[in-house]
RNA sequence: GGCUCGGUAGCUCAGCUGGUUAGAGCACAGCAUUCAUAACGCUGGGGUCGGGAGUUCAAGUCUCCCCCGAGCCA
């Protein structure tokens, strides 16, 4: 069984900005949340890269469509490589393999009798790659979202019978937990309630896209290539690309993340062409909210875009990922405050559990030379052990929703009941009587075991400071799951603890 | 215009089917402490719960109207 998840395709127009780096980070922690629990993975993102706005971009630029998203992608692929990124497929619709796949599900839908020629009119945005419903006589519409003039469009194009799938994507939408969050269901929900119009599939005049066969003149319009490219990824890069081939390798997909603003092309268009091809349909979609930057849109006009690579430079990855993931619900819009990410990561990272790892393990060296070894088992309801337990409860559960906040703040509970317990016992002053050796033992051994399950249950959405952390305390590897049960440490020397985070000082913006 | 979701401390938000003096984290102020990354711990100030009307013994929590913000559809 293979758990198949994907970002969106991210389209080329332009380099990758702060909102691709939340989908693809989010979609990267379940991931791993996954491949930990023992699932086998397929992640896949990718680029979207047909068009005409891409071939108008190529054309402003003077350089070829192909160069030009030869060059965006590249960028993609190492961004995500620069935010280590855990993706197993990087897919781009101008794979040669792609086309075939295209063909092929094109073919059945075709043998369906799901295509149908028609005339479309009316007034389109080449930014949106969609007509809007601006009247005929309007004069001089302009795109609410691009602010640019809309071309009027009078052409015969090819139609999905999208209508023919009015109760069948009623039905499904209908299915818990195929939609999530739930509160974005009944958007979905009243937009087919009004009924499900055919849409066209192909553009004529558009030489940058897929031509399609047995319609001469036509390409494909740019969505209908691109929600394929989920299904091409799945091709092994020396497997044949046949459309067979590819959905044996991971279809359906168990969850497409993506953000809202594209939820109905994945859950109402693309399950309807995947019923159309008689294929099986992806068992869910998320879509999360946008984000803002102190309370502002972000944008190129605005000039006040995040570019995730000096984000990376100036913050570290850890830092982003627990600030976009701890203090944003996923799902929800959210806004980015410097200060508050600054706030948050220097008081959770590198105080709350950072400064709880080196002075516990400082302690421990110094009066122990490492992991004490107890004298006595724990009681079954130390505090600690307690706390634990809370921590872990449900952390499976949060991640497998995409609740990441939730899992940062059970984690984080737990380092503040150490951090608590700490003061509470005072090791520093009971080591001064050596009566109280025992003690001091088994409340460092507690706090240290408390820290090695803080670090456990972030593994997924913090990799690299969990393994620091991890690895200061000399933490037993082994089963994911197995490992958020208390009591694993094993006594033995520790080294010197080096601080798991630096705090953050940031001088200019971000 | 129809619909959906929000509007709770300076900032993010919790407050389930209505029920004691409305909570948390951050920020801020003070105290304490030295094991630790000037970290940790404790205490405190601060809110007419968007506005108005109503239902009720009792409303942040229900009903209606209005205002503001985000969004979907037309």
């Amino acid at each position: 069984m293979t758990s198949t998840l994907t970002t969106p395709l991210y389209y080329v127009n332009d380099k990758p900005h702060i909102g691709s780096v939340y989908t693809t980070l989010a979609v990267d922690t379940l991931a791993r949340f996954k491949r930990l629990s023992g699932e086998n993975v397929v992640f896949i993102t990718g680029c979207d890269e047909h068009g005409q706005k891409i071939q108008r971009t190529a054309e402003s630029a003077g350089i070829d469509p192909q160069q030009h998203c030869d060059q965006i992608s590249s960028t993609f692929a190492s961004v995500w490589s620069q935010w280590q990124i855990s993706n197993d497929r990087f897919i781009r619709t101008t794979d040669p393999r792609h086309q075939s796949i295209v063909e092929q599900f094109f073919a059945r839908v075709e043998a369906n009798g799901d295509i149908i020629e028609g005339r479309q009119q009316g007034w389109y945005c080449v930014a949106c790659e969609e007509y809007k419903d601006d009247p005929k006589e309007a004069q001089s519409p302009h795109c609410p979202i691009h602010q640019k003039p809309l071309e009027w469009r009078d052409e015969a194009n090819l139609f999905f019978r999208l209508s023919r799938y009015q109760d069948a994507i009623e039905k499904l939408i209908a299915t818990e937990g195929f939609i999530r969050p739930a509160s974005r269901r009944k958007e979905v929900e009243n937009f087919v309630a009004n009924g499900l119009r055919d849409f066209s599939i192909s553009r004529r005049n558009v030489s940058w896209g897929l031509p399609v066969p047995g319609h001469d003149g036509h390409t494909f319009y740019v969505w209908f290539d691109a929600l394929l490219g989920y299904i091409t990824a799945l091709l092994e890069p020396d497997q044949p690309a046949t459309l067979d081939q590819a959905l044996s390798n991971g279809w359906p997909a168990q969850l497409h993340v993506i953000g809202k603003d594209i939820l109905r092309f994945h859950a109402v268009y693309w399950p309807a062409m995947c019923l159309s091809a008689g294929i099986d349909l992806p068992t869910g979609v998320f879509g999360h909210g946008f984000l803002t930057r102190e309370g502002q849109k972000m944008g190129k006009s605005m000039g006040n875009s995040i570019d995730p690579t000096r984000l990376v430079e100036l913050c570290g990855r850890d830092a982003v990922r627990w600030y976009l993931l701890r203090d944003i619900q996923f799902g929800d819009d959210g806004d980015i405050q410097q200060q508050r990410l600054l706030d948050l990561v220097n008081n959770d990272l590198a105080n709350t559990i950072g400064n709880l790892v080196n002075r516990s393990i400082s302690m421990a060296r110094k009066w122990f030379e490492g992991v004490p070894s107890l004298p006595q088992e724990l009681p079954s309801n130390h505090p600690l052990k307690q706390a634990a337990q809370a921590a872990v409860a449900d952390v499976a559960s949060h991640y497998q929703e995409l609740r990441f906040h939730a899992v940062a703040e059970q984690a984080l509970q737990l380092a503040i009941a150490a951090n608590g317990y700490l003061s509470d016992q005072a090791p520093w002053k009971a080591i001064k009587d050596p009566a109280n050796r025992d003690q001091v033992a088994a409340d460092l051994y507690a706090v240290l075991e408390a820290s090695r399950v803080v670090g456990v249950v972030l593994q997924p959405l913090l990799p690299e400071f969990s393994e620091r952390l991890l690895q200061q305390l000399n933490a037993p590897s082994g089963d994911w799951i197995e490992l958020l049960n208390w009591g694993q440490l094993t006594p033995g020397p520790l080294d010197a603890p080096s601080p798991l985070l630096q705090r953050l000082e940031l001088e200019e913006p971000i």
